[in-house]
DNA sequence: ATAGATGCAAATGTTTTGCAGGAAA
DNA sequence: TTTCCTGCAAAACATTTGCATCTAT
């Protein structure tokens, strides 16, 4: 098992949640941690069938609710309609490439003090944001088609 | 009629278009027009049937797309999986009260200089972008509940 | 007369839920 | 042996589409 700190955390948050540790869980968390990059749902649930058949569809969704609980996943909603996630990491934003579909992550000081000292101005708490560039990536640039 | 430059705006994107001037996409308009702020196409459809019974889900829906196509409304999607419209006006963002589902726009030339520096910096071209602060507002401070 | 619009019902696509059977503690 | 999980099928939910009918031009 190559992800073993992840599983380590996994196994401990099961327990402290008196949640039973499955093979399925097991495994959706190993395959999922092989990814890198933010997949969504349907992939995920396919890479998952490639190598344990028998997985469903739901166990693959409510699995990843619990890995998003457990502090594992991160859910992210992009224009289009689906979920993807991505593995937690530190904080950052994210530029799409709406040709091929290309996800970067960026993160800027300067914007995240920024939006500190506009929430202040209008009294609000900040709880999270949500920041995302829509273009061309260099690859794509000069091309015609779509997707 | 009181948004009557507006009503002008459909009737001459109708005409370029070789689309039809209806009562239902004049209705339609005219009460979009009335609500400013950020209105669902549920509560949109609501506020429609109340002076227009026999309008349908569907002609609220494929108006909108067409006002936004006309530039008349522009679509806004938050974190809640509803479609919000508004009166298309100079570009802006939005902090989203996640208890009390208050909408106030802001815009911050900062961020958007600091947007293009990205962009650039990570070669892509942009095309639009989506930022989104989401917390409590002052009203909603200090309360416990939700929603 | 005819291209285009409407409204209903049915379809869509993604995610969630109910439930009976199955596995972990 | 009880509590929690799983997988299937069905439901949910917001939005879109097919189609027969109707209407603006």
């Amino acid at each position: 098992m190559s992800n073993d700190l992840e599983q380590k955390a996994l196994a401990s948050y099961l327990e402290d949640h008196n949640l039973k540790h499955t093979k399925q869980r097991e495994a959706i968390l190993d395959v999922f941690l092989d990814i890198h990059g933010h997949i969504t749902s349907e992939a995920l649930y396919q890479k998952v069938r490639d190598n344990h058949p028998g997985i469903g569809y739901t166990t693959v969704y409510r699995t990843m609710k619990l890995l998003c609980d457990a502090g594992l996943a991160i859910e992210r909603h992009f224009d289009d309609g689906v979920t993807r996630y991505e593995i937690e990491h530190e904080h950052h934003d994210h530029l799409v490439c709406v040709r091929c579909g290309k996800i970067v992550e960026f993160e800027c000081q300067m914007i995240e003090k920024a939006q500190d000292d506009i929430v202040e101005r209008y009294g609000f708490r900040l709880l999270r944001h949500r920041h995302e560039l829509y273009g061309h990536c260099t690859d794509c640039q000069g091309r015609e088609g779509r997707s």
